[in-house]
RNA sequence: CGGGGCGUGGCUCAGCCUGGUAGAGCACCUGGUUCGGGACCAGGGGGUCGGAGGUUCAAAUCCUCUCGCCCCGACCA
């Protein structure tokens, strides 16, 4: 019976991503430390998140292209932020060729150095602007520490690159992106997050400003999901990008960066995924429906296997990824169970009675509060009709991709804990993993830098106006001055 | 880089202390019986024990060196 359960997310949180990545087939480790193979049902998910994004960029108005691999060691020292902050984490390529190379070559971290340079080449007049360009690149950074997906040395990614002819246009591009990751989050991923700014300690290095989308994980930490950066003209001024303005002077463009990574692969897992295995919502999910069949005799297996692949053509044609399993080696338990670890939404299941019924057995991945529920202990198990069979699935994948979100909703709000005033009381919450904290900050670096000393806990995000608390914190919770703005605090991935 | 642990069929691990020439479970292959929540029986294939050196008649086992990996502490999408 019972064989080889997973550990619970209570036990230990990190034991059980870690065997979900391994059991679901995501990923695994290559025999380069830190770095990840994703295997073909992580990458079906990265792939369905690339055509979403890269449907949401080209709608906004940008454009493909691709800059190469290796930057020339002295275009990252330019901006000298920028060297500041990414100097630690480069790998950096000597030899080419058998040969000591003149210039190092770094293996790019992010590419503004080598982005921006080619735009000043491309800039000449104000018509030249704007230019609006995003890349889908693998990147590396040397990180002393790794988790699959969460934190590798090299990661998928995508980076969008823009210049502008005005500060006020960069900034609305800024936010417009942050916008488009955070309606990819909540509606492609079912991950509600928190939009805000960031403070300077963890602003991107030679950024203006940074804004970022936070989501909170089951185990209370928050994961930045995605980074929207005003970059101002600080790369222009490096690199000279600069342009002719409407009134005939020189002027430096004001750029943008932005991007989201497989990370959100991670924080997928660790939003949706249950003590049975892996979660997908369908919208991301390369199989959204498993079909199941179940036979004694050959008899049955004949008439059974044929309405399975009838079923398998008509929602195959309806445009649902459906996939039947007609493994011969495995009783149906034990695919039940595989497909549960796999995260797949909706299992079909088609036996003999189901044919005579003329309907077929539907298994939600988990519990749809629209529908009927199940006696206690035992699992929801719909019967549909197959004259329906098509709009039902439809419908049901669209109330499975609902719930998901207002489930993850639900927990966020749950344990995010606001008004907290006393210092002794926040970090007791940080102790026991409370979630989001809502304070007051006096906006200094010492304070910020004191709690996360002490508590390990760090300013997520200053929140936009919509996610601030109905009564705005008066105090510092840390020094107890007058507070600047509410802040969000948590224990970070 | 500091602390801890580990390298034995594809995977998880036993054997090492008390040297005698490699074993289990899972997975895999073949045949049969099964199949509505992780099937069973029978047969079978596959490792020279991370690497190098040493001790010994004999090394997975003892000694030396070496490489690699994992976990915990200082950076980060």
């Amino acid at each position: 019976m019972a064989a080889d359960k997973l550990p619970t997310r209570a036990q230990d949180f990190s034991a059980w991503y870690n065997e979900i990545v391994s059991r679901a087939e995501l990923a695994e480790h290559s025999p380069v430390r830190g770095c990840m193979v994703i295997r073909p049902n992580g990458y079906g998910i990265w792939e369905l998140m690339q055509q979403a994004l890269d449907r949401m960029f080209k709608e906004t108005g940008h454009q493909n292209a691709y800059f190469p691999l290796f930057i020339p060691q002295s275009f990252i020292t330019k901006e000298a932020s920028h060297v500041e902050g990414f100097a630690p984490e480069l790998a950096v390529v000597t030899v080419g060729g058998g040969k000591e190379l003149e210039e190092p070559l770094v293996v790019r971290p992010t590419s503004e150095t080598i982005i921006y340079s080619m735009y000043a080449k491309w800039v000449q007049s104000y018509r030249d602007l704007p230019i609006l360009l995003n890349q889908w690149a693998n990147v590396v950074r040397w990180e002393m520490r790794t988790r699959l997906f969460l934190r590798t040395m090299e990661f998928l990614w995508q980076e969008g690159h823009t210049a502008h002819e005005t500060e006020k246009e960069a900034e609305e591009e800024t936010l417009k992106m942050l916008g488009v990751y955070r309606t990819f989050a909540e509606s492609y991923m079912a991950m509600p997050v928190l939009t805000g700014v960031k403070t300077d300690s963890e602003r991107f290095a030679g950024a203006l400003r940074t804004y970022a989308i936070e989501a909170l994980m089951q185990d209370n930490k928050a994961l930045q999901a995605g980074t929207s950066h005003n970059l101002g003209q600080n790369f222009a001024k490096a690199f000279e990008l600069q342009f002719q303005n409407r009134s005939g002077e020189l002027e430096f463009a004001w750029n943008t960066s932005w991007g989201v990574s497989t990370r959100l692969i991670g924080g997928l897992i660790m939003t949706h995924s249950d003590d049975a295995g892996l979660v997908v919502p369908p919208k991301l999910a390369s199989t959204q429906l498993v079909i199941v069949p179940i036979f004694k005799t050959d008899a049955e297996q004949l008439t059974v296997m044929e309405t399975a692949e009838h079923v398998f053509q008509e929602l195959k044609a309806a445009g649902i990824r459906v996939k039947l399993d007609d493994r011969d080696s495995l009783s149906p338990g034990a695919k039940f169970f595989d497909w549960e670890m796999k995260g797949v939404p909706l299992r079909m299941e088609l036996g003999p009675k189901d044919v005579q019924n003329n309907s077929v057995v539907i298994v939600p991945r988990i519990l749809l509060e629209t529908e009927e529920q199940p006696k206690p202990g035992k699992k929801q198990k719909l019967f549909i009709a197959r004259p329906a069979l098509k709009e039902r699935i439809l419908e049901l994948l669209e109330k499975l991709q609902t719930q998901l979100f207002q489930n993850a909703l639900a927990r966020r709000e749950a344990n995010s804990i606001r008004n907290v005033t006393d210092y002794g009381e926040m970090t007791q919450l940080v102790e026991r993993d409370a979630g989001f904290i809502y304070a007051g900050w006096c906006g200094s670096a010492e304070c910020e830098a004191k709690v996360k000393e002490e508590t390990k806990a760090t300013i997520r995000v200053i929140p936009f106006p919509e996610f601030q608390s109905a009564s705005k914190p008066s105090h510092c919770l840390v020094c107890g001055n007058s507070s600047k703005q509410e802040v969000v605090w948590a224990k970070a991935y």
